[in-house]
DNA sequence: GTCTATACGTCGATAGAC
DNA sequence: GTCTATCGACGTATAGAC
């Protein structure tokens, strides 16, 4: 469950005590929208916002924690209205929601900075983080290809959950080539991918 | 160029200091491949090794440029001579190598901190190392393509460099995947889009 | 409850002795 | 070429002001 790691440290069920966490996490996020992925120490954060480091700690726990909510948050947030077409393919929502992240300086960094973490043996707030959101789209992913494979606008002879996964490995990863180098084109990339699981045979 | 960024610091030219600089790589890999990527502060590694922390910045400049040559002579050896058919496809030969990656703890790990350095904004030689990791890849898969897509193996509408960008992808996201949930099967998933890139249609 | 002040141990990096 | 010593910054923990 996202609710129980995501409960506030000690204070939480205190209006008062949500409404100034909140605000703190607010204030967090305009500093990784402004400044990027840098200077992302609890130190630098805190002075940003104005408060000591120690009051983030009272509030988040851990830095971990703070990272993990700045990006959680972050995710919540409609970024620009960008009203899906219902019928979109799973590889082509992906790729928007890329696009949408990538608008915000510093967050693909913060996903890559958590997803480095989880796989680390000591940080259990990432891991759980990373390991919940790849099982939810995973999870989800496979629901809209059965469907589509229903409709007939994916071959049928896939594992929905494989291809799930593989397009989720395919927008991460075409995320960060493109990062590394632009001419990577990362749309075009799950553009193929999309015709490649459609099945249309090569003309 | 690799040969660039992977030269000694100070002491490269001179035999002696090329020797001790081997030896501390040496005994850096088999700290690694025996602890996994746990402790790998430069006071950490120094101290197993049996020399001090400054030691190693003499010979390596800075803790990024050890990690740097750690992955890469890594790399370098064959870790148990895996004979990979001529005819072997791209993806599965990505598998081959992710699954001999795998048998070294921390390796993985090593890896994804790397490329999350990578797309900092302030980590030079973690950089330069994903950057042309990611180029050579792309470089090599895509003239493979090539070749698969003229004796018929792969169909031939498809961009070979798209093709190259989402092979890598898909294997580095998927291995990320498998480390965090053991049930995403990495190898499958391959096959899969292998299966798809030759194009046959679903039965 | 909130938050500051302060201290602890560790980190990467560097200067200078030998 | 390698050490010791030291620096500033880090995450974390705790005591106590309010």
């Amino acid at each position: 469950m996202a609710d129980s790691s995501a409960a506030p440290r000690s204070t939480g069920r205190y209006r008062k005590g949500i409404a100034r966490r909140q605000e703190i996490l607010d204030k967090a996020i305009e500093v990784f929208a402004r400044r990027g992925s840098q200077k992302t120490s609890l130190r630098a954060i805190a002075q940003e916002v104005g408060v000591t480091h120690a009051a983030l700690t009272h509030y988040f726990g851990s830095l971990e924690e703070l990272l993990v909510e700045v990006y959680r948050e972050s995710q919540r947030r409609p970024s620009a209205e960008r009203p899906l077409p219902p019928d979109a393919t799973p590889a082509m929502a992906m790729s928007a929601s890329a696009e949408a992240n990538r608008q915000i300086p510093g967050l693909v960094q913060l996903y890559s900075t958590l997803v480095a973490m989880a796989i680390e043996d000591d940080h259990p707030v990432a891991q759980d983080f990373a390991t919940d959101r790849f099982a939810r789209l995973r999870e989800g992913i496979a629901e809209q290809v059965v469907g589509l494979q229903q409709s007939g606008h994916i071959r049928t002879d896939l594992d929905p959950v494989l291809v799930a996964a593989l397009i989720i490995a395919a927008s991460d990863g075409l995320q960060i080539q493109w990062l590394l180098d632009e001419s990577v084109n990362h749309e075009a990339a799950l553009e193929m991918l999309d015709r490649l699981l459609r099945g249309t045979p090569p003309a």
